[in-house]
DNA sequence: TGTTGGGCTTCCAGTCACTGGAAGGTCAAG
DNA sequence: CTTGACCTTCCAGTGACTGGAAGCCCAACA
């Protein structure tokens, strides 16, 4: 099937399978006589599978990482799970710190009256770290 | 003063204070004789205000935003709120977001067993969708 | 006076993960 | 035979910096 084929199939668009395939996270396709990129249903499951991974936030060197342990039979499932609880470590982290300026947000907005004076503790906050 | 000071008294790199120069979020700096730049105790105190308004998450351009209504002394603190209520719309949404997908993951990795075994759900949830 | 070391200058390239667009070849249908 | 959708490659841009090269400037010390 065609690439356009392929990117409806696995929610990749063609133009992101291209790139995958330029940054070598998946190997070239076939081509056809003309120079079409051809896909199999198994390339396509792969790009289901490097979609999947990516939407719940692995960068694309772990998705690489993942490929290659999803391919090895004689994996230790201890590596997948590994590669998953540093990411999850480092989405706790991020969410720690949005919650942080999120609550530092909500306490500045609250205590601006949001009307048409100047007075405003948020650009006090700004200008001077404490408010 | 010199970048470097600038930089050490307001926490922005000097590199990023070249930057924010060239973008145009601040006015091009004086210059000594020699060419080097020099800052005002003023110029530093709105690179505090940026250093504190980035770490807060605002995009540079939202930056830009407070920098004007903070100079503008007939400014009406209803701009300013938008613009950090705004904000903290987009940091919700991205809290959500990661949460979905902490507990997706904390999910899986709970019924991983990580040993050497290759049977892994978080590879077959990749593969499948369902897992 | 010479030189050493740090700081400053500009400019180009790289990061991450794509995305947009130009210029042109291919293919199936009408 | 043409239309329109598809495909190809290649280059450039995104955000917000950061690294590094090549070269000028300046204060201090022998």
């Amino acid at each position: 099937m065609n690439i356009g084929e392929a990117a409806r199939r696995s929610g990749v668009s063609a133009k992101t399978i291209r790139y995958y395939e330029g940054i070598g996270l998946i190997p070239a396709a076939g081509r056809t006589r003309s120079g079409y990129r051809a896909y199999t249903a198994n390339e396509v499951e792969t790009l289901r599978f490097i979609q999947r991974a990516r939407s719940l936030g692995f960068s694309v060197d772990e998705v690489g990482a993942l490929l290659e342990l999803w391919r090895d039979r004689s994996r230790a499932s201890a590596d997948v799970k590994a590669i998953a609880l540093r990411h999850v470590g480092e989405i706790e982290r991020k969410i720690a710190e949005l919650d942080s300026i999120r609550r530092t947000l909500l306490d500045l907005t609250t205590r601006c009256c949001g009307d048409d004076h100047p007075d405003c503790p948020i650009l006090d906050r700004l200008a001077s770290e404490v408010g």
